[in-house]
DNA sequence: TAAGAATTTAGCTAAATATCTAAATATTGG
DNA sequence: CCAATATTTAGATATTTAGCTAAATTCTTA
């Protein structure tokens, strides 16, 4: 849990997670879209899989990353707790 | 939005959240609940307020801090849209 | 109005984090 | 196998952040 927290408190993690809601993408794709450094963003990278957020699959020699939307139901659980509302089924 | 996701990515805060989702409670009662020091509490609570998760009151010598639940529709919001699903509308 | 209680501010330190450079490790095509 | 391309690892630096102590502020009440 606090690692999805932690997970999304960066922009350029948010970022990602935008970018691979459209498609996956390898890790150069997603670079192009970024002014930092491979290594960089390899690191944000880490923390997103770390998290459960992100899946990487290698083919070749790239390594395709996906979201992983099944997280976020913990959130979303975790702020209608807080909110007192009550869950959707769904 | 990022000082949102700033100020949800420490498990003080969010304990503090669960905390006043119960009831408001002045500054005295929420240290009660917390090992730390009375003025790292107080930089807690300013950042949950600059996000507008909590709010203030002065009320004689306390000052009762309450929740602002408003502000998670902004998450969920973000949440939905990344997983692309639909919102419930309540 | 002075003392006491609650909260906040200011300034410091240590730990965590983002980013970089350089080097290492695949993988593929010639 | 070699060179080129893609990604990752390692190690350094700079920034941010959580927590502390001490001092300041605000409010109440004797």
């Amino acid at each position: 849990m606090n690692d999805l927290f932690k997970a999304l408190a960066d922009p350029s993690r948010r970022k990602i997670l935008k970018l691979l809601k459209d498609k996956n993408r390898n890790a150069g794709d997603i670079l192009s879209h970024f002014e930092m450094k491979g290594s960089s963003l390899n690191h944000h990278l880490e923390i997103l899989k770390q998290s459960g957020l992100v899946m990487s699959e290698k083919k070749g020699q790239n390594v395709i990353y996906s979201i992983n939307t099944t997280v976020f139901q913990e959130l979303i659980e975790w702020v209608y707790d807080i909110k007192g509302a009550e869950h959707e089924t769904k």
